[in-house]
DNA sequence: CGCCAGGGCCATA
DNA sequence: TATGGCCATGGC
């Protein structure tokens, strides 16, 4: 068994099945894709609630960028993530905000485009594939690189080396990478911030094994 | 008061 | 390729 599976075991015997992304739509993923940039998920969600239960691809596109920007303030950042916002649902738009036509597509067809979309970046980019449409891309964040430098685990520096370590060292599987993502950063809010081995976190036996 | 949060863009070398 | 500055709010 690899060292992944063994911390995602770790992790997963705390955690279970955690259900991410915290959305009700796919629409919603995006959009708190692009907010919890480099934000913490409270200020979001105050972002998200601003909105009054009427966020949708026509709205984010008609409304005036300035009222758009009022909206999505707590967030943070919400002079660029306006923009980005406005530019992430021009492509939802190109597919018709159609869910299915997406899912035809193959995932390097669907990532490149991505890419291109101002304000998005690897990170949001496989948020958006993992969490919005299915597809298994594995998510790598700051906390993914904070865990596996602190074990450590050699899986690369750039972005690029440690999402291709991830995935070639797990069974390409939608719902492992869903929940592997989701209980990193759960818990990583909580733990491991500064210390090697944490006390009263789940990985906390594994550390000192490791470290021993 | 300072630090940081579920990044990304851009200029520079 | 690899740094560094910048963006901005709210919690601690």
């Amino acid at each position: 068994m690899s060292e992944l599976e063994i911390i995602y075991k770790a992790l997963y015997s705390h955690y279970g099945d955690l259900h991410w992304w915290p959305a009700d739509s796919a629409f919603e993923v995006i959009v708190g894709a692009i907010l919890t940039q480099n934000t913490s998920w409270i200020n979001v969600e105050k972002a998200l609630e601003r909105f009054e239960r009427q966020l949708s691809p026509e709205r984010i596109l008609n409304l005036p960028i300035e009222e758009l920007q009022e909206i999505i303030r707590p967030a943070g950042f919400y002079r660029q993530k306006s923009q980005y916002l406005k530019a992430v649902t021009e492509w939802f738009m190109s597919y018709d905000c159609d869910l299915s036509l997406i899912k035809k597509c193959s995932l390097t067809v669907i990532r490149s485009e991505l890419l291109q979309v101002r304000g998005v970046g690897n990170e949001t980019a496989d948020s958006i594939l993992l969490y919005a449409f299915d597809f298994p891309a594995f998510v790598v964040d700051a906390y993914t690189m904070r865990l596996f430098k602190r074990f450590p685990i050699n899986a690369g520096k750039t972005y690029q080396e440690v999402k291709n370590y991830c995935e070639n060292m797990l069974p390409q599987d939608v719902n492992l990478y869903n929940n592997f993502h989701a209980m990193i950063v759960s818990n990583g809010k909580k733990y491991c911030k500064k210390q090697i081995v944490c006390i009263g976190c789940p990985l906390e036996e594994l550390c000192k094994k490791i470290s021993s």
